[in-house]
DNA sequence: TTGTAGGCGTTATCAT
DNA sequence: ATGATAACGCCTACAA
């Protein structure tokens, strides 16, 4: 471990006997350069070990190769998705990641966000994030290209990656109507981000045309957590009239609620079912078996990834906002509201 | 959004009729500056909307601010909350995070880990990573800080924080020998990796001063992987004489297991027992309610990242390695051996 | 206490 | 085809 200093591309000029710019022209393709400099450039480089440093050719180029990736909290299954998807397209355009946690909280965000401008990020993926606030869009307007990913802002324009709130979500609740039930009760998201308010519209929309029961009561105001499920849950089962169906605006979210059924030995599906949204990995386990909208995550990271880079190669005006479709994955908390029975598995 | 030049250090000089050092040391701080002129450049900088460049500043101080965090995948739920003690003390010291994933593949894991040299990180993490092999030990020598986590080596000293794969485990073992489990089955982590070993041994141990069966076939090689438990469930349940307990080295290979298990028709806890490791979030949902042994992930993030920071602050030796205390969390999925019955709920 | 000048390691421009 | 030189934006001796 002998801590060598570390070797610039002066050095490897100096090795090879050649201009310092020769090598640097050599080094990065230029199609000038003599085929014999060029070899002996890339020998001497490798030679010495040399690697050249970003953060000068980010000083220098005004580009850093660099982008930020904002999400509410790593630790929740359903962020990671997306990121995966983001780091996928990263790669393979040689730039890497910021990632950071805002839990959702706005003076967090705008630190995150002050701090990734600070770093010239090339450009930044915002997922579910605060998007309309004064202080947030003066970050935004900035002059720094960005994506926003299943939030977007109704009072301004912007390049947008989101999924399909109506056409899995009414899926769902044709499914819920068709088993026969009629009191669907729903957890909404945070309503200030507009997926949770096309989600809830979309309830609201299909459940009347439906003939659901169109009872204020059906309707639990949550966020998009675990812990939100829990107070659905205990909402819902608390009510004297409570739902045979309860449809959660995200898997979290209906893990919560299903918590609570169960605590308070309710049988799922038999006594209550349950429709979530989103699909997170485990969902798909055999001991939770969640019925859910499934939503592209890796994809829509991608997707916004790819966009953002674009607008980074060549700022451009907004585009139309890119809509992945989401579909009904039936499992097995999904049933016929008959009492005291339905199958046991929906499989 | 006007596209508005990005002001410099230079400007705030200009505006402020300061000297450009001036404005640097009233802005860093130092102590020899006139209150009255302090208070002018903080004013002028607010007034022009100022930010140093992290850029400029990590060439100009060889030193970036910046800690690269390496991981299997993020949308792993056991990798996401070790990210996430390292972001809480990388903000509080003012630090960025590069994130990458390696899918374990050592080839990915060199090349993330040359991205993150050429970026100048100032340290990094190294969460459950190959640290053996020529070519990465090359790079870790390379004389920037790392910590690893969850994965030593046995050929090389180096900083560690890990958490204790001996007692949580034993108590496992003894809780299972206590419930009337003889066969007890164990699925391994990936032998390349130091904890996956430390776990075997102690199974190894604890099992044969108990008397469990020693039969060779209770082993099963597999992986911290989803996919490596449902192999594990295969093995383990097309058995003449399988095991009435299974001790899984991750909590993912457990669900595996489980899966398999309850396809086959299984019961779990009364036809088998099945014990994780780990304790990710969802272990603890009444629909899985998986008896496992706890990780402190997030203080074992918080506690790498802690001494890598004094690391960069001021080289030294290594240390005595950091071990975190690790014990057993007993839900439902273990019960004794009756056949038809046990209590069907641990708690 | 403030100002001047040099350099961190690149790439880009312009001669040669 | 190659080479000298000037930025990029900041920090830090050192000089005043």
């Amino acid at each position: 471990m002998v801590e060598r200093k570390k070797v610039t591309i002066k050095d490897v000029a100096k090795a090879s006997g050649l201009a310092l710019s020769t090598v640097s022209n050599a080094l990065s393709g230029k199609n000038y350069v003599k085929e014999e400099t060029r070899k002996l450039v890339d020998e001497t480089a490798r030679k010495l070990g040399y690697r050249a440093s970003a953060v000068a050719r980010a000083l220098r180029m005004q580009r850093s190769f660099t982008i930020g990736v904002l999400i509410a909290d790593v630790a929740n299954p359903s962020s990671a998705d997306f990121v995966r998807g983001v780091e996928d397209v990263a790669i393979r355009e040689k730039c890497t990641m910021l990632l950071c946690n805002t839990d959702e909280d706005e003076e967090r965000q705008i630190l995150q966000m002050q701090t990734l401008y600070d770093r010239q990020v090339d450009g930044m993926v915002l997922i579910s994030q605060h998007c309309e606030s004064p202080r947030i869009r003066a970050l935004l307007d900035g002059g720094t290209p960005y994506v926003l990913v299943q939030r977007r802002s109704s009072k301004w324009k912007d390049d947008y990656v989101g999924s399909d709130n109506q056409e899995g979500l009414a899926e769902a609740i044709r499914h819920a109507h068709a088993l026969g039930h009629r009191r669907v009760g729903f957890v909404t998201g945070p309503l200030e981000s507009s997926s949770a308010r096309e989600r809830l519209e979309t309830f609201k929309q299909e459940s009347a045309r439906l003939k659901l029961s169109q009872s204020k009561s059906m309707i639990f105001e949550g966020r998009y957590t675990f812990d939100s499920g829990l107070a659905a849950g205990k909402y819902f089962t608390g009510m004297k009239n409570r739902p045979t169906c309860v449809l959660a605006s995200s898997d979290m979210n209906a893990l919560g609620f299903m918590q609570v059924a169960l605590e308070e030995g309710l049988r799922i599906p038999q006594d209550v079912s349950v429709i979530g949204l989103d699909d997170i990995s485990l969902a798909g386990l055999k001991s939770i078996n969640l019925t859910t909208i499934q939503l592209q995550k890796r994809d829509m990271g991608a997707a916004a990834a790819e966009l953002l880079m674009k607008r980074i190669r060549k700022p451009a005006k907004v585009g139309k906002p890119i809509i992945l479709p989401t579909r009904l994955i039936i499992r097995g908390t999904t049933a016929s509201p008959v009492a005291g029975g339905g199958k046991p598995d929906g499989n």
